[in-house]
Order: C-alpha cells, then structure tokens, then sequence
DNA sequence: CATGAATGAGCGTTCATTCAT
DNA sequence: TATGAATGAACGCTCATTCAT
C-alpha cells in the first residue's frame, strides 16, 4: 500500500487559501482546488470527508497561527512601551507575510454559516490570558480584554487594509497607534 | 405602475439580506432569493443586471445606512463625553436594530473578491469630515481618522459579538470603552 | 412564460424505460436519459423532484396499465372458459405490445428498495375485484386472489420468457395452460 | 495459505448479499462492500475480475441453491401428495431460511442487463430432470415443465411476500395451494 | 496476497441566466 | 413588466478500478 502522502494535503490546503483569497469562497470549488493542487478531486476526499470539513480543519489550523506568531515575538522583560510595539508592529508583520493565511481567516470567521461550528480558538485565549498576566504585573490597565484585544489589533488590521502599498501613510498611523495606546492601556 | 415595482425590488432586496443572514452567500442564489421575495427568478434580471450587480448594489446602499443613522443621532452641541457616549451606543443600537443588514454588509464587506469593486461609500466619508471638524473644533485630538474609526466603532462590534445576549457583560464593557475612548480621543 | 411542454416529459418517460430495459437501472443516469430524450439534465427536475420520484411516478403510471388492458378485454357475457382464454392471451399479448414497459415495471417492482414506498396499485386491486366478482357469480372456484393471480399471469410470463421468439412452443404452451386453469379455477 | 483466502472471498460474498438486500444494487458499491467485508477494495479484484464478474459469480453460485434445497427434502418413496406437500413448503422454508439470498437471487434475475450474460443453471435444469422422471413414472400429469415449475414456486413466492409476517392467512393460503396442485397436477 | 492511496469519469443536482409568451 | 420553462455549465461527491508498496 502507498502511504498517504502529506505533500498532496499540503497542496490542497494552499491550494485553498490561494483560490479563496483570489476568488472568495465562491471561486474555490473542490474541481478548481484539485486542480490547482495537482491532483484529482476523488483525492481531496481521502484528506478530507467534505468541502466543508476541509475548509474548517483548515480554518482551525491557522486561526491561531497568528497569536502563536506574535506570543513568539514578546520577551518576558520587555517595557510595556516595547510590548504595546511589539504587539502592533508582529501582528502588522504578519499581515505582510502571512497575506494569503491572513485573508483565508478573515472571510472564513467573518461568515457566520461556516465559523458557526469551530471550537474557540486556543490561540485567543492564550493572548486573553497575556493580557491577563499584564494586568497582574500592573504594566495593562484594568481593561475589558475584548477591548483590549480589539484596539490593539483590529485597528492595525485597518490601518493596513487602507493605506495598502502606502508605505508611509502606514508607518506613520502605526506610530501613532502605538503612542496612543501606550497612554491609553499602560499604567 | 412604479408602486409595484418598487415593492418587488423592495421585497427582492429583503430576501437577500434574510437568505444571507441565515445560510451565507452559498445559500443565497437566484431561485431562492426568487422565491422568498414572492417573484420569478426571471424578474429578479429585470431589476438587476447580474446576480454580482444585485449584490453590490445592495451593499452600497446599505453600507451607509449605518453611519447616517450615527450622525442623526448626533447634536451640534454635544460635549465631547457626550459625542462618544452617543457615538458608540448608538453604532450598538444600530447593530441590535437593523442585525441583518448588518450582518449582510459585514460579510460582504470582508470578502475581497466583493467588495473590490464597490465605490467607496459616502458614509464613510460623511464620518471622516465629521471626524475632521471636531478636530478643527478642538473637541479631538489630532488622530488618523481611520485609527478613530476602528477604536469607535469595531470594538463596539467586538464586544456585542463577544457578549451576544449577555446584556450585564455587554453594558458593562460599553461603559468601560466610552470612559476609555474620553480619556483617549478627546482633548 | 412558456407552458410546460408535456410534450417533453413524455419524452422523459420514454427515454427512462427505453434506457432501463436496454441496460438496467444502472445504466440509466439522468445525463443519458435527458440526452436520449433531446433535454437538457436540468429539464428533467423541472418535471420532477428527483430521480427516485421520476421512476417512482413513472412506475405508478404504468403498474396499472396492464390490469386495466386486460379488464377492457373482458366481456360482463363471457363463458368461463372464455373469461381464462381472454385473461391469459391479453396478458401475454400485452407482453409483447407493450414489451418495454412490461420490463420496467418487472424490474423496478422487483427492486424492494425502489417499489417499498409506492402505494399499492389500483390495477391489482380492480382484478382482485374483479376475482371476486366471478367466485359471487359461481364461475371462479373460491381460491385465494393471490393464488389465482400468480397462476393466470406469473405462468404466462414464464412461457414468454422461457419461450422467447419459438412461437410453437410458445402457443402450445399457452394452450396447455389455459386447459390447465380451466380446470383448475372454474366451478 | 488457502484457509484464509476462502474466508475473505467468504465475507465478500456475504457482503454482497446484505448490501443488495438492504439498499438495492444501486447501494452495493466495492467501497461499501470492501468495507462490509472487512477487506480492502484492492482485494475485491484479486477474486473477481471485475465487479460484474463478481456478481455474475455470485449470483450463478447461489442461484441454484434452492433446487438443492429442495431436491434434498424429497424421498423417492414419496406419495404424489406428499411431493406436492414437500416441494410447496420446503420452498416456502427455503424463502424464510435464506431471506438474503433468496432476495439477492430474485433481484438479480430480474434484471435482464445483469443475468442475459449468466448461463443456465444446474439447479434449474436438475428440477426439469425431476419433473420428467415423475412424469415417467406417472405421478405427474404431462404438462410443460415451465408451467409445473411457475404453478409450484412462483405461486408460493408471491404468497409469501402479499402476507409477509402474517402467519396465519400464509399457512391457510399454502395448504389452498397445496389441495389445488395435487388436483391439478398428478394424475 | 493484500493493502490504502489515487484517479478520471460519471453521478444526481443546482447554478446563474435566457427564452418565449 | 413579469413570468415559469428551459438550459449548459458547474457543483460536491462517489464510482469502479489501478497503482505502488
């Protein structure tokens, strides 16, 4: 017998995030992505027991990815003014290098009828219970972690969505950003 | 007889935002969407040029709506607490009031391959002036635009999806943010 | 709007028995069908639910007909001998007339996971009946209807099929048989 | 080692058997079956050339079973009643005890498609021999063995399945049946 | 011998759209 | 204007079969 060979998961799986972020999830049909992955659509179905497994196992797989990255990046004896920029700038990093990832995760969690059935994400309760220790440390304000959570990064994630190819626009709002969020969620 | 007309195209657009909110864009095709409005599938080509045009159509009246509903609620001579006490709860009403169309224009907002295409929405540079003339006012500080917008409005959205039906959690965290937007945003 | 055009669904019809008695229910999918009856595939969910309801009405359209072909040959005068004479020759001759439709009724009632959820035939039922008539009338000795059924019809499609084409063998077969039930079912 | 080998083609039978009995043809596919069998589908094809093979094997092993069956149960000191009485009910016991086959059979063979390819059977033939040999020895009036062979078994068939469960009218309708051969067919 | 992986072809069905009235 | 009929293309998925081990 052939093992299963985990190169052609691999692929299916880029496959997806590409046609997704290219076409939404209108345009990534299982004959489109076999195709792209190289192999038939009958193969997908080894990997995966339906399109809507795959795009969740796929989902589940990279929601967290990017808290992962960013817990990566903070130093346990990092300033609260270095953590707030650490924070803004990794995740702002992870935008640019992880596009394709970063976009699959966007749509998918944004439509209710596919996010409906994850589990929560471990990744987000690992920066939830950051921001927690922070707040014990007495280096974050005592704030709603959901605030906290929303002000740090949705705002970036708008700013980059904006001044997309603004290379100075956007440095310039995430500094900004940065000493507005220094005064407002550090002691 | 334009009065029929305008029902049709009025029911047409209903079924769309109700289809889109209960099963996604997957669930929303033409002969469902026909049916639920009450007409032919055929009559939807009458009011609209392609299934895509329908839906952007749709979504550029709609993406607006919200913030003429927040600058309705706004009065010339608010204090500057005030503004952001009316600000964020009333994009919470909003959200509560009008839940489909909400979901409707945040779905389609958050998928690329939509949305590309769409003009940029009045709407928001209705709240971009206003956030301009409270600068001039000295009522805000001098802060990007998009960065107030996202601290604005977004967190309210996080914590109403977060909290969804937990009426004491939701209040609470409302409360928190308006204190914490007062401190932040205005001088 | 265009009148559905029975027209095509007659043609439907025809091109399901026409393909199931040339290579069985297996060989019968909707693309080949709605080819050989000159449609497009998704004509055919135009005239029905699904393929199980199409053979499913199909079924039940022509279960009946043999019984009632049979019934029109029947005259209220007939002699007992007569009565089994005509029985036994208009059934085979419908056999032969009606060759395509006789098998796909065979077949599909001999499929239990196809003819379980068709309701009973009111064919059968009117030569049940009708049995009973001629045993009221003391013509037809007083037998079982499922016996009496099985004897006249299953034996004649016995013949037919044993005897498929030799002509001979077949008449004198069918002689033999209705001297056999005339002295077995009548009185 | 050969022990093994039968044994899997063993479970392959009966898969068969079960699947076509429980969903049809149409829910008997090498997957299913494989994984019914406990094997896999690769192994299907180192006992069958293909799957029609396979069930053409099948279908050609079991097919005469229920001649054997019978034949088994007859004495060749037997009254003409009592073959009459033997035939009927071993049958009938026949259907009852081998339900799956019996059924498997029946489908099989009414599918013109599947049995045209499928030779004569042995069985069959040896019931005619029997016939003739009664015949001879002047149990058996001279009718055409097609209709001895379709009064005798179909007959109990057809009772068997109209009052399927219903022990009664079944062993009431068997006995009917049983006076009305004896009178019909011996001499 | 036996396997699970792999596949192209085909399945039943629905799609967005157009046709004829 | 408005319709239900009609469609070719595509959908998600399973098929019988073969491959590589």
């Amino acid at each position: 017998m052939r093992k299963k060979n985990q190169e052609k998961k691999e692929n299916i799986k880029q496959a997806v995030i590409k046609l997704i972020l290219e076409a939404g999830f209108h345009g990534a049909s299982i004959a489109k992505i076999a195709r792209e992955a190289g192999v038939s659509p009958a193969t997908v179905y080894i990997y995966y027991a339906s399109k809507d497994d795959m795009l969740r196992e796929i989902y589940e797989e990279y929601a967290d990815q990017v808290y992962f990255y960013i817990l990566g990046k903070i130093d346990q004896n990092m300033s609260g003014r270095s953590l707030i920029d650490t924070l803004v700038r990794s995740y702002y990093r992870y935008i640019n290098e992880e596009e394709r990832v970063f976009h699959f995760v966007e749509q998918f969690s944004s439509c209710p009828s596919l996010s409906a059935n994850c589990r929560e994400t471990e990744g987000c309760f690992r920066i939830f219970q950051f921001f927690d220790d922070l707040k014990e440390k007495g280096i974050l304000k005592d704030i709603d972690n959901v605030i906290v959570h929303s002000i740090l990064f949705n705002t970036v994630k708008c700013i980059r969505l904006r001044y997309e190819g603004e290379q100075d626009k956007t440095q310039a709002a995430l500094e900004q950003l940065i000493e507005l969020l220094v005064e407002t969620l550090l002691l």
